[in-house]
DNA sequence: GCTAAAGCCTGTAGGAACTACAGGTGCAAG
DNA sequence: CTTGCACCTGTAGTTCCTACAGGCTTTAGC
């Protein structure tokens, strides 16, 4: 497939596509004799994947380790283990922070009866750098 | 407390407190008379309640809504929670996206044993764009 | 076969949210 | 009173994209 149908499939933005070849996490696809793209299944899951994990705040760098240990296949089990434990530390504790702010969005918005009364208690929370 | 006192409390760079001032997020501190910034208590809390939000991944024009609200006291009650709700929602999308993450994440360094084997669960699971 | 539209190519510029630097002023301590 | 640090401003660089501009390629209709 060429590079507008990945970009469709996955609902990637085609000019990012060039750009994770360029940054090196997409590999540079086999080319036809006039020089455009030419993308086979394992791009798009690649491609998915990166996606996934820029969604969840991972960084081009940490997704290149990531990805850099799954290409170098001869790398030990033991340092995929580690880098995939290290990236769960991370996601949890992304994971309570976003909690901690659901609560308090969730309580604030409780209190407050929707009505036009200028004295809020979201805005007092929030005030308080909840 | 100047511009210095009040980045080591927070830990927030110094730079960027400047920057948080041009965008509006922060209001023009008092100077003194030389045009030091002069910083009290409540800039300190706004800061924090700004450093949380970012790292919450909500943009500045998100958090310049937000604070707005916050600011111009005489908002009706129910603008300050259809804002909160909506950012409710958003923050409980966040945290849906991470546990899907972790699971895959934990599933899969649970799978392996860490040893030097190449042929590894987690390489695998990866690749095909867990 | 021919042309018009759509799609692709490259390089480069712009935007968001910082971060770093350069060149200068203020202030406090020895 | 001078040395050194903190602060001031404006501007340039970084990351991760996104949007052109100007030029080939491919495809669909005639």
């Amino acid at each position: 497939m060429r590079r507008g149908e990945l970009a469709r499939r996955t609902g990637c933005h085609l000019e990012t596509i060039r750009y994770y070849e360029q940054t090196g996490l997409m590999p540079d696809p086999p080319r036809s004799s006039s020089g455009h793209r030419r993308y086979a299944e394992a791009h798009e899951g690649r491609l998915r994947f990166i996606m996934r994990g820029r969604e969840l705040g991972f960084t081009i760098e940490e997704l290149r380790t990531l990805l850099g240990l799954v290409d170098r296949r001869r790398v030990t089990c033991g340092e995929v283990r580690a880098a995939a434990l290290a990236h769960l530390d991370e996601v949890r504790r992304k994971i309570a922070d976003l909690r901690r702010m659901e609560r308090t969005l969730a309580q604030t918005a409780a209190k407050c009866r929707g009505g036009t009364v200028p004295e809020c208690p979201i805005i007092d929370t929030l005030s308080r750098s909840a």
